[in-house]
DNA sequence: CGGCGAGTTGATCATAGTCAAGATCTGTGG
DNA sequence: CCACAGATCTTGACTATGATCAACTCGCCG
């Protein structure tokens, strides 16, 4: 899918608007030549459609350049739990890379850009670039503190909690990769998967929604997000505003 | 705490009791070398101890030998979730290695035996031995794995249905590890523990377990679970029993 | 203009939470 | 060996949060 003469090149270019991010570690010559090996190329999908499946085994890895998902798993009946909200910078496959097969599914919900890996190469990475490596581990543990936080807030958190909680977690991570500005966002889900975030029904959500809005908080209309009071938002999700954290990028 | 004259000896040793069990990959010399060098002692510890604390970055990393603890997180007004259930052969502290500080806290719920490594030696692991930094990011992938189920669970499903679930993974992982039989297993959390993994009140936990025993499907009591209907328990928690995998002991 | 996906709102219902009291178990000291 | 205290478990009565059902609006696109 590519020429190794051209990779001092694509170099420079892999991932590309991402790396220009404040947000992100850089990385030495070696491994990102060593990236561009690993890399088999790059995808453009439209909105809605299925980047990997519960229970398959993908023969792909992607690290995210654009663009925006959800993770989320399905009991038999339909009942859905979405895991996670992907965005520019993570990671997705890591499980059908090192088990059988993916435990959660993967779905676009914007146009997305993605910088496809192949996972036959991946145990490469551990013995020839030990930093990317210690970089994938870095990014699970950063996944492992994500489900975390998501836990205690459908575990112990109110109605009104999580989704102040959330929507805080969710801007501040969309604003480091230039996806929101101080006090507004694009949302590029619905409200029904944030429901299914959240462990709640969709009416209720709105509902309570409704009532952020009424308390002059927030208000999410039309596909945006506008934070009025990001103090009391903050508040609400008994969270402390934090400056972003230097990350790898896979 | 060790000297290098004995390493042969102790390679052997290292995390002897677990290493037998068939659900544990076998390591090379080399590795097993490296990790006797990577260790730094065995800490035994009482009932109720913390291991790791949320907030805090702990010098040091550890794998499970014996014994059974919770991991946790608190909000300020004292709700508390449970995020998981830690067994032997978990590895515990790699948010702590990788990031600057845990994301959760550790507590002992048995005497514990441990064997402790050095965070600062870490991403030695990395450079020396491939196989191992691997095998740290396939325990990441497994926990996540864990999280996202656990998640469908509080979020998703109703309460018997998150106590079968939570029983039938728990028995199962236990079982592997040589702490419970078929139809049996010594509980070593409280109901109050298993009330906060699952995101329910004890009483409602209480009051569900006890619907379980009227449905002659299991019962709890006295720190002693009995599994009368195997079957029934996994079709409430729809799920397939599965065979033990191969996994990786760090 | 019509249809569909998404969002909004009200009415009613049910699951699970809270409060309270008592039973049982466990470990400790006399 | 027993008595006691604290932790854990059990059960009932009442409450509240959030689910379900239903109808309607809005914006967008063919």
């Amino acid at each position: 899918m590519r020429k190794n003469g051209t990779s001092r090149i694509r170099v420079t270019c892999h991932a590309c608007p991402l790396r220009l991010k404040p947000c992100f570690e850089r990385l030495e010559d070696a491994e990102l030549d060593f990236l561009e090996q690993f890399k088999t190329g790059e995808l453009f999908l439209e909105r809605d459609s299925q980047i990997v499946s519960e229970g398959t085994s993908s023969p792909h890895l992607f690290t995210v350049l654009e663009g925006a998902a959800v993770r989320y798993k399905t009991l038999e009946d339909g009942r859905r739990q979405v895991i996670g909200f992907v965005l520019p910078g993570d990671f997705v496959g890591l499980q059908s890379a090192v088990m059988e097969e993916m435990h959660h599914s993967v779905a676009a919900m914007t146009a997305m850009h993605l910088c496809v890996f192949n996972r036959n190469d991946f145990y490469q990475l551990y013995r020839e670039q030990p930093k990317l490596g210690y970089n994938i581990s870095w990014l699970a543990a950063r996944e492992e503190h994500f489900l975390g936080d998501h836990l205690i807030t459908v575990g112990r958190r109110s109605a009104l909690e999580r989704l102040a909680f959330a929507i805080c977690r969710l801007h501040q991570r969309a604003r480091d990769v230039g996806m929101a500005t101080e006090r507004t966002m694009d949302m590029p889900f619905t409200q029904q998967d944030m429901a299914d975030a959240l462990g709640l029904s969709l009416v209720h959500t709105n509902k309570t929604l409704g009532r952020l809005r009424t308390m002059q908080v927030m208000s999410w209309h039309a596909r945006r997000i506008e934070i009025h009071d990001r103090g009391k938002l903050l508040e609400i999700a008994n969270l402390e505003p934090e400056p972003p954290t230097l990350r790898p990028l896979i």
